[in-house]
DNA sequence: AATGAATGAGATTTCATTCAT
DNA sequence: CATGAATGAAATCTCATTCAT
């Protein structure tokens, strides 16, 4: 992340040209999501990426000099996303029940991938370095297992690590439900729901009682 | 890296009609499930598992006209392979209590995986033609879903399917556990082998009750 | 040796935007020119047409993106040029006798396969796309028959095209003849001349007494 | 050209063999004219004519140990077909008027392609070694020569040849119309039909008159 | 002698990446 | 800096021919 904070009156002689490179790096990613969600890492091709974004092939390599670096960025920003999103619902665990907790995760999953579900297929296939993919599960593992120990505090710190493993398992079907026929997903989204719910209570039941 | 595409063929040219080419095929099947799971379906490559099957990349190409004709092929094998062992436990669950199907259905999926884990690389990413993976997807779910209606007889048809569904998305985590260190993932089967357990009673405890 | 089937495309990719692309192109041609016209079209490799143009074969393939798109470009070329000609010659006609028309017809051959014969390599086998050779042929033929009716009035469009297509097949031979010793060379395009003169002379005089 | 005649009263012991040898490569010739014909020479394929002639491959390699050898092996079939022909028509020429001549090299033509038109793709195209190629087109000219000569006899050895050589090419065209219309197709052959006799009147009347 | 499995050079085509303009 | 032409390794697939059974 560059901090993107210049001096207010500085002068403005250079920052046209970063605010366009700006501009053309955001195009950049959005088109490479659009076409990794489509065709799968491999099938993408750089081509096509900066064909939809309007850039030259050349810039493209300037700005990520490799299709790796380039799935890599997408990755980081996903995962800053992420744990954006984690944090705020942490932030919120005191005041909710478990069945609003878990409503929570299932409703965030949602949220995510209406947006972008391109990071099954990055994270779960090969896309970037196997570096990057590790840094982003473990990121996941941590927020949900943070969120875990605030909403069930009589969690260990090893259970709810082992449960947040289990649960952001769980709520990768969530995503994978786009696929079905709506009826069909209804009834999913029902069941996965109800699943969650009673994940945690169970987990909660068992800890406290 | 799209393939120049291959007119829609069969899954097999031609069935070996010599004992030396039952070996071969045998062999060639061996390296494309290591290839196939190692590398996913784009990376793997016709000549990476020519290669170590020690067979000329023609005759690969004489039993399996294409790329994707092989991947069927495959997953058509583990398809009759689960299946029948989905069956077997069909048979074996009128004297198990729910435990004890919960505890099937894990240790099914774990002698599966010590076998192969190329299916998920398959059936999730693009490998093989999109019929293939349907019908397998549909195989698997249907004899989950018909052992579930045996071990729950209150179960309503519509309810086992979606159960089916969420069920073999849990027992994927299973097979991707083997990826973790090994107290972890000791951990984690346990907390999944409850979790099947937990929401096999609830659901017998909701309909039944 | 049958290529694996290409999308049917554009006869070129992307029109060069710089002048070395226009350069390249140009070079290509000539090589597709000296090589389909030696090889035929089948055993043309696009190899050795990159190789003789000194193009690496991924440059090839971004200005022709098949075997098939670059035999029709060239087509398309050659048909361009052979219209020109007979243009030129039906705006002449008017001057001439018949002996002068006749004599046109095989000096226009012996100009055009001087330049180029492998026209015939590739409209009579297999080269390009079969749409592409019927529309060369079919403006061949209207050129020709169209000289025929401004060289004899009296012709009927429809018979204008029989002949035209009886004159084009022995104008051919002209072409062919290039492969004979030179004197018999000698000798046979003086047959041939006389052949076209008497052809046209007995169209005419039943037409006309 | 194996001589067919064994003693009339040998042991029939081998016999069997023998014939159905002759029986095989009958089947394998008939199966390379008729794939030869459809695809041409390059696109033909011995896996192929071995199948379609009912024969294994390795078994059409036993009689034709090479391609080209069974293309040689057509080509020579043929041209003593042809060499055949045209010793009749020669034994039949004095009888005849110069109409009559014309018309039957028009018929000749009509008779050949109607058996088997691959002759123009493997002599025009490259199949087949260029010797026997050479071959069986200078024994087609000196059969033609051979007919003119006894139809007009004041022609000296050198025009006769030169005569055949441009009536050959003209009579191919015969085979080609069978690519054209119905309609189309009757009015081209009476326009050669009429053109060949002009051909052959006007080479008598030149040299006697 | 017959069979068909096996071979591997070679063809077409793709695409990540570099580099001249 | 931007552009897009150029590169070439590598992938899929074919087929004439050989060789073990």
């Amino acid at each position: 992340m560059i901090s993107p904070k210049p001096a207010p009156d500085a002068a403005r002689a250079s920052e046209p040209k970063q605010e366009r490179g700006r501009l053309r790096v955001a195009a950049i990613l959005e088109a490479g999501v659009a076409v990794f969600t489509e065709k799968g890492y491999d099938s993408a091709t750089m081509t096509e990426i900066a064909a939809r974004s309007g850039t030259a092939i050349g810039s493209l390599y300037r700005f990520f000099p490799s299709k790796e670096s380039l799935a890599d960025a997408l990755l980081l920003r996903y995962a800053l996303h992420v744990q954006d999103g984690l944090a705020d619902m942490a932030r919120q665990v005191p005041d909710m029940t478990f069945e609003g907790v878990a409503d929570a995760f299932v409703d965030f999953m949602l949220v995510l991938q209406s947006q972008r579900s391109f990071a099954v297929t990055l994270v779960d296939a090969r896309g970037g370095s196997a570096d990057e993919r590790t840094r982003f599960r473990a990121a996941m593992r941590g927020g949900i297992a943070d969120i875990l120990s605030k909403a069930i505090p009589a969690l260990s710190a090893a259970k709810a690590k082992v449960m947040a493993v289990v649960l952001l398992h769980m709520l990768k079907s969530v995503v994978i439900t786009a696929d079905e026929e709506p009826a069909m997903r209804a009834m999913l989204l029902a069941e996965i729901r109800e699943l969650v719910r009673t994940y945690l209570r169970s987990a909660a039941g068992k800890k406290i009682e």
